[in-house]
DNA sequence: GATTTCCACGTTAGCGCTAACGTAGGGAGT
DNA sequence: ACTCCCTACGTTAGCGCTAACGTGGAAATC
C-alpha cells in the first residue's frame, strides 16, 4: 500500500472545518481563534501532514526558493559570503538553489533563466559584470535580486561588496611606500575574473601615478590555485633580464604558492622579493610567514547581503548600494625598502 | 504595464493547436509531428514562453530539484565532492538545492522534512549516520536517495563513499611499518564528525593488533581548520611527559597547522615527530614538505554517486552500495624509524 | 432595538501545468 | 470493402494549494 501523503483536505476533514482555515493555520495567518489553531496544528501533525510546498509555490504565484549564483565553491571567499547568507536565509524559511558558474558568464546567464521558471523569492549573483539579458530579465520577472562582492552605481536591485579598483590602489600605494618600484601581478585570463582585473587597474594606477611603469603580468590558463600561482610564479622567474621586487597575486592561495616558488628560486622573501596577496584566508595564521595581504569581510558581506534582500522580498526600500571596507594586513612578506 | 508572463495557452493559441500539444513539444515527449513541434518551438521562443517549474511539479507530483545536504563548503572534500554530482546533475537538467548542516544530525533533519515537502527528484546527505526518522521519513516518501563519503552495508537506497574505519587501519599499518610506536590523533569533538571516529577506531586497531597502547586523543571544539590543528598540537606538546612520536590528524588541514605548532615548539618533522594528514589536498603540491597523507577520490565519488542517484530516479536497479579506494601518500612528514 | 463593526470562518475560482484516456483519419493487411 | 492498427492530436480531470471575496453572528455604538 502506497498511502498518499496526506493533504489538506485531509486535516480539514478531521478537524471539520474548510481547508481554507487549515492553510491560514498552518501558514500563521490571521483569522482563525487560537483555539481552533492549535486544534488544527495537532491534527496536522497527528496525521503527518505537511503543506506542499510546489501547490504553495504555484497558488500563491512565487516560490520561497532563493537562487544563488557563485564562480566557484572551493574558495574560502565564496564559502563565507555563502555561510553568512546561509544563517540569515535560513532562519527566514526560504530554501538555497545552488549555481556554480565556474567564472562563466554564459553558464550563470543560461542558469538565471532556468532558476527564474522556478519564481524564486529572490536570486543573488557575483560581481556585477554579467551575460547581456541577464539584468532584463531579473527585472522583467520582477525578482528582487542581490550582487554580491563587488560594486556598482547602478546594479540590478541591491549590491553589497567591495571596491576592487580602490582595493588595488590600495595594495599599490601601500608597496610604493614601501619603496617597490617594479611590480608583477600574477592572476588567470582576463576575462575569467573581472573583479581581479579591477584590482590589476587599481594596482596599475597607483604607480603609474607616481611615474613608474605598470605591472608585469602574468596569467594562468587555470584555476587561482596554488599550483597555478607556483607555476606562474616559476616561468616568470625563469624570464631573462631583471625580476620585479614584488609580486602581487590574484589570492592568497596563489600568492602561497608563488612563495613556494620564489623560494625554490633561491629568492629569498621578502628579502630578495615582496609578496602580497589578497583576500586575508585562514592559512595565514598558521603560515610561517604570514602573507601581507588586504582581509575581505566575507561574512560580513554575506550577512548585510541577505538582509538587504530580505528586506527588498519584503517590499522594503533599502539603500540600493553598500559598499563595505578593507583592511590591509602587514604580514612578512614585504618590507620597508632599504632598511 | 506589468505584462504576466506568457502561459502554455498563449503559445496555444498562437499556434492553434491545445496546450497537450505545446506541452509535448515542449517536454520533447512523443506524440507531436517534427513540423509542429518546431512550429510551436519557435512560437515559444517568439512569445519568450517558458514552462513554469512549478506548475509543472505539482501536475506532475514530483520536482526537478535535487536536495544535497553537506556538513560544510569550505573544505575542499565535499566542494570536490559537490562539484563532482553538480556537472552529472547540471547537464541532466536538475536544479540542486544545498544545505549546510554544520556536522550536526538535527540540522540535517529538520532540512530533509523541509526538503520532502517540496517533492524533489532525489535526495543527497553525507555520510550514513542520520537522526531517527530521516531513513524512514525519506523510504516513506519513496524519494531516491544517496549517501555519500561513507560506506554502509545497508544504506537508506545507494550509497557511495570509502570505508574510514580501514582507512584509519592502513594509517596505522603504514606507521608500525616505519616503526611508530606512540600515535596520537587530533580531532574535533566525538559527535561532530562521525567519520573521522571510524578512522580513530581504525587507527586504535591497528596499534592495539600489534600490542601498542592506543592513540592518545585530543579533540578540537571548534572547526577542523588550520587553526585548530596547530591549537591542539601545542596544548598536546604542552602537557607532560613524554610527547607521541607521530601525530594523526583529522584532515590535512589540521595537519598543517599541527606541523606549524610542532616547528614552534622545537620539533622537527619528520626527524622528532611523524605528522600523517588525511583527504590529500591541492595544498601539497607546494608544501616545502609534503604532508604524508591518505589521498581520497572526491570527484570520482561525486561523479559515480551523481550517475548512480540519476539511475534510481530514472528507475533503474543499480548495486546499493560502491566502495571506492583510497591511497596512502607518502610525504616528507614520516619516515623510516631507526634510519 | 436598529445599525454598524468586526471577527472567524466558508465559498469560489483559479495558479499553469500533466496523466490518462479519447478520437479522427490514413495506411496496411486480407 | 472491411477490419485493425498506428500516429497525431484533443478532452477531461485533476495536482494541492491560496487570493479574493462572501457571510453569519456576537459585540459595540447610537
Amino acid at each position: 500500500m502506497t498511502r498518499q501523503s496526506p493533504s489538506i483536505q485531509d486535516v480539514a476533514r478531521r478537524v471539520g472545518v474548510s481547508i481554507m482555515t487549515v492553510s491560514r493555520a498552518m501558514r500563521g495567518v490571521e483569522g482563525v481563534s487560537s483555539a481552533k489553531r492549535s486544534e488544527i496544528l495537532a491534527a496536522a501533525k497527528a496525521l503527518g501532514y505537511r503543506p506542499s510546498r510546489t501547490a504553495r509555490s504555484l497558488a500563491a504565484s512565487h516560490s520561497t526558493l532563493i537562487g544563488i549564483s557563485l564562480p566557484m565553491l572551493f574558495n574560502e571567499v565564496f564559502a563565507d559570503i555563502l555561510d553568512g547568507m546561509r544563517r540569515t536565509f535560513d532562519t527566514a524559511g526560504f530554501d538555497l538553489v545552488l549555481d556554480n558558474s565556474d567564472y562563466d558568464s554564459h553558464r550563470e546567464a543560461l542558469w538565471v533563466e532556468r532558476m527564474i521558471d522556478w519564481k524564486p523569492a529572490g536570486v543573488v549573483l557575483s560581481g556585477v559584470d554579467h551575460a547581456p539579458g541577464v539584468r532584463e530579465q531579473l527585472r522583467a520577472a520582477g525578482i528582487p535580486t542581490l550582487e554580491i562582492w563587488d560594486q556598482c552605481a547602478d546594479p540590478i536591485d541591491v549590491c553589497v561588496g567591495i571596491d576592487h579598483v580602490a582595493a588595488g590602489r590600495a595594495i599599490g600605494e601601500y608597496l610604493l611606500a614601501c619603496g617597490y618600484k617594479a611590480p608583477a601581478f600574477v592572476g588567470v585570463e582576463a576575462n575569467r575574473d573581472p573583479r581581479a582585473e579591477k584590482r590589476l587597474a587599481g594596482l596599475r594606477s597607483a604607480f603609474l601615478a607616481h611615474g613608474h611603469g605598470g605591472p608585469v603580468v602574468r596569467r594562468s590558463e587555470r584555476h587561482a590555485s596554488f599550483e597555478a600561482g607556483m607555476n606562474e610564479t616559476r616561468a616568470l622567474l625563469a624570464a631573462d633580464g631583471q625580476h620585479p621586487d614584488c609580486l602581487c597575486y590574484l589570492n592568497d592561495h596563489m600568492a602561497f604558492g608563488g612563495m613556494s616558488a620564489c623560494e625554490a628560486h633561491g629568492l629569498s622573501v621578502p628579502g630578495d622579493i615582496g609578496i602580497v596577496g589578497f583576500n586575508g584566508l585562514g592559512i595565514n595564521a598558521v603560515l610561517p610567514r604570514p602573507l601581507t595581504t588586504l582581509v575581505t569581510p566575507r561574512l560580513l558581506m554575506g550577512t548585510l547581503g541577505a538582509r538587504m534582500l530580505l528586506a527588498r522580498i519584503n517590499g522594503a526600500k533599502v539603500e540600493r548600494q553598500s559598499v563595505v571596507p578593507v583592511e590591509m594586513s602587514v604580514g612578512a612578506t614585504t618590507r620597508m625598502m632599504g632598511l
